[in-house]
DNA sequence: CTGAAAGCGCTTACAG
DNA sequence: CTGAAAGCGCTTACAG
């Protein structure tokens, strides 16, 4: 078990040439003969060598290695995760994932320690608006994902929250609904400001004030269960109002989930009682009744786009903004107001 | 945006001092004294240092890297991941996320990246009973979890699947139940075998033989929808038997809403009609109708579990083997038969 | 087409 | 308590 590693040293030795030419072999740099490269490619094999690349990343200053930090592990950023994951083969990078479990010191320490651990690129979810001041001083590029800083010169990939947000609202509306309560993440972050927008835009549309009363904010604690008990908070308030909702859109997955607990408990039936929309797609929603109006987000391809735009920032320094659109998918939660 | 970053020389020549001596204060070897740490210290927050990490694992040979290859991105392992997380924290280690999606060639290619980028340590949830070779010549140590491989001397952290399937299986029995189908994944893996084992157990206990046509696999492809599909078209061959079983238990969450789902097309009633028991918790099963009895994996837990296992590991060469309960969460979805 | 040599930024005995 | 120096395993001009 503690045989020592073989180095390229032993597998010049081994293959009769220098380390240099053994390098170049390993590099594709074609600048050795047919021959050369069959006894190197020999050497390697016969010693089962593979490069050092803590070796090769100080030398030349390319980790293969790219740093995602997310607020929390929830199954969307799971799903951007896959979607980096697999754009990451296409350029054989590995992924180091960071966790800030929606700490912003957290976050700024994670940029900090993967930095050092001289991470190719990152990708991050960011807490807040505050980007640690240092992310823009280094060098190393850095992608925003889902959620964006505007004062930040940063490429983003993000989806189009206030055009889902609108699609989603305006189909309420459509079914007759105007007394429409929305339940929204932190104040502090872009998909929350945008998903109000869109929310507030669709109602303008029709003529038909904002009432205050009606917009709840339910993720401003961390951890799973708090969201879900502020979305249960946020529909036992409004419902608590002289004039309640006639329907209801929650704006993420989690908060989705405490506010149809909330229904439940009040006995109201989905979509008879009241009428519902919700965030994210999952394989539970194939069995449950009803079936939920969702609005879906691309969250593999997100990831995707994230690499792409990494790598474009990393070899022309160009800085894209990326809005993937957001789908709404009709099922049964929602119907006529009652 | 491309000034350089300071290096260990850099800090010692503002603070006048060696770079063994930055190097020192950095390593907290308190061989310096009070005023030489102040100085260094003063250096490195005027400069905006941080170490090269990359520097720092060549020279050291400890990256401060953990890889983890998980088969896919399902909740459960990202549950682990968040345990992995989390004890890593009091390491400062780091983990690299790779995703061999079920496939073996996949994660022995795996394995041999993150053993080139130098990762300390690798935990991986094995696809097969084959794990590549080289991991027992090469000196990385190396953690299993979830699932595990005997023949192999390596620490390995699980569930205990053989009583929390009897437990599940039991409960049915207890019931009144005599004919129960089981639904497990891919027939290679040791939690399949362990949780047909307990099903087995709990059958012969109380004198009933074991029907082969009653334990179906449907976890043999790869991906969310096949699972989905696998538990799927498991119940509907099932409930096409002669004589077809009055409760259901599906070994996974995928095979778990598959089964559901044919449940519901074939109008058969839970539990009225056929009684259900199911795995892992998840949250929207608060608002699901009806609640699902679940056997419940720990697996933020095994997460944590796997990071002790390889610190053990790596500083003992201590091998051990680490067994934790599953629990059996009793709700609505098991009745009597009919 | 191939090799000798410098150097990336650290850590670590070893002297003093 | 502090410093000079070697060396970890690579890559990359630069000669030949």
């Amino acid at each position: 078990m503690k045989k020592k590693k073989p180095t390229l040293y032993d597998v010049a030795q081994r293959a009769n040439v220098s380390i240099a030419t053994v390098s170049n072999v390993l590099n594709n740099k074609s600048e050795a003969s047919e021959k050369t490269v069959q006894r190197v490619q020999q050497a390697i094999k016969e010693l089962g060598y593979s490069r050092n690349e803590s070796a090769r990343s100080l030398k030349s200053g390319d980790s293969k290695l790219i740093g995602l930090i997310v607020p929390d592990n929830n199954p969307f950023f799971t799903e951007i995760l896959s979607g980096i994951q697999e754009e990451c083969q296409h350029y054989d990078w590995q992924v180091v994932v960071a966790n800030s479990e929606e700490s912003e010191l957290r976050q700024n320490q994670l940029i900090e320690l993967l930095m050092a651990q001289q991470v190719s690129g990152m990708i991050v979810a960011p807490v807040t608006d505050q980007l640690n001041p240092l992310a823009r001083k280094r060098d190393t590029p850095i992608v925003l994902v889902d959620r964006e800083i505007e004062q930040l010169q940063l490429p983003v990939v993000k989806a189009d929250n206030i055009d889902g947000s609108y699609k989603a609202t305006k189909r309420l509306l459509s079914n007759g609904h105007k007394r429409i309560g929305i339940i929204l993440a932190s104040p502090g972050i872009s998909t929350t400001i945008q998903r109000r927008q869109g929310y507030v835009e669709a109602l303008h549309h029709m003529n038909i004030g904002v009432d205050e009363d009606l917009i709840r904010f339910g993720g401003s604690y961390k951890g799973t269960n708090a969201q879900i008990n502020g979305g249960y908070q946020s529909v036992m308030d409004m419902m608590n109002l002289p004039s309640p909702p006639t329907a209801i859109f929650a704006t993420n997955h989690l908060l989705m989930i405490g506010a149809v607990k909330a229904l439940k408990e009040l006995r109201l039936k989905i979509p008879a009682d009241i009428s519902f929309i919700g965030f994210d797609d999952h394989p539970w929603q194939q069995i449950s009744e009803p079936s939920f109006t969702i609005v879906s987000q691309p969250a593999f391809e997100m990831g995707r786009q994230a690499i792409h735009a990494l790598h474009k920032f990393k070899r022309h320094q160009e800085i894209s903004t990326t809005s993937l659109p957001l789908q709404l998918v009709l099922r049964e939660s929602c119907g006529t107001p009652r």
